[in-house]
DNA sequence: GTGTTCGGTCAACGCGTGTAGAGTGAACGT
DNA sequence: ACGTTCACTCTACACGCGTTGACCGAACAC
């Protein structure tokens, strides 16, 4: 806006929709999916409202670009039964703590109870994988429903802790959350097989 | 509507009131604050929109009756230590798997993330007093934390299971939970002191 | 019986929303 | 140099929302 000179069309089209994206995974991420207009993204943004439309379609695709990047489970797979509970529970909060994968993560995460759409990706698309490569590290015959469990507390941790703001969790440190809550998570891994 | 031998004034209201907030409840809990209307509340209690205004002054306030009843925590504050950890994972889904205080309990829950007003009662009315009490119990250094992340647990294992309908939570069996969960909870209040 | 109270309906308001289509001016290929 | 492309804006539509005030008829008090 104040800067212009001689931008390329192609780099002024990536920067305006990057300059949107990043404007609604604020949103999203702050006032979950049906509090966020896109109006309000496109003046966060700085531009018309009529320019979201045509670069992403419409609501639900912009939310889908918005929440899309963040929600990463890599190196979860290979770890040993041990390791596993940890990891599990450094996972998620790597993404909140990460500044650059935080909106994602966040905005996903704040829609997941009120926008179906939300919902189901969180269930079946990051939930579920993680909980299966949980399930196959730890045996017994519970494994799924243990995988389940111990995803179920470090959703509800990261919630309570980055959505929620509970004070206590909130002003925590995140080592000294994780101390406490990794021994739970390996008393759900253990006690079975 | 069918049935009308004879009403007394305050019986029609009594009833009438009662049918707003039983679909109030059902709605909220559903579809969470936002995509719930009082034309859709006022539809399913077989009524007119504008006596939902009459009676209960504005949306806010028909929310508040409706998520107020079901999230007692009643004899939690008596118990030991160890007997704390599964009376806490219990607590919490008592108010669900009653039917009768399910209403209120998943309304409250469902907007808590995108409903300010939600989300304050939840920290402070709720989610607060809990931890207070068992952070009394518990002792040690940590005390407010380790209550702070056993509350986040029970909470993550809740919504996975009532409001994210995670297939393996939902279909599992509630004891077979609490025999998986007690333990982690245990795991957290007493690793410290 | 009569006047009043009150549960309940009806029609309408102002607003914010998602969305569509025509238009504009500068970067582009040739 | 010129016609085209394309990022971008402006205006506007249709809709659903929370909310309001006037109105109606039956239960009430006397």
């Amino acid at each position: 806006m104040v800067e212009d000179e001689r931008i390329s069309r192609a780099d002024r089209r990536r920067r305006t929709e990057e300059a949107i994206v990043t404007a609604a995974r604020r949103q999203f991420g702050e006032l979950g999916y049906e509090r966020t207009s896109i109006r309000g993204v496109a003046a966060e943004a700085g531009i018309d409202p009529a320019l979201v439309m045509q670069l992403f379609g419409n609501k639900e695709a912009l939310f889908s670009a918005a929440a899309s990047a963040g929600v990463g489970l890599e190196a979860l797979t290979g770890a040993t039964t041990s390791e596993l509970a940890r990891a599990a529970a450094a996972h998620l909060f790597a993404d909140f703590e990460d500044a650059e994968r935080r909106g994602g993560a966040e905005a996903l995460l704040r829609s997941c109870l009120t926008h179906p759409a939300a919902g189901a990706v969180l269930r079946d698309q990051v939930m579920a994988p993680t909980q299966a490569a949980v399930a196959a590290t730890i045996g017994g015959d519970d494994a799924e429903l243990r995988a389940a469990v111990l995803n179920a507390c470090t959703l509800g941790v990261t919630i309570a802790r980055y959505l929620l703001e509970d004070p206590v969790l909130a002003a925590a440190d995140r080592t000294d959350v994780e101390r406490i809550l990794g021994p739970a998570l390996e008393a759900i891994v253990s006690t079975g097989a």
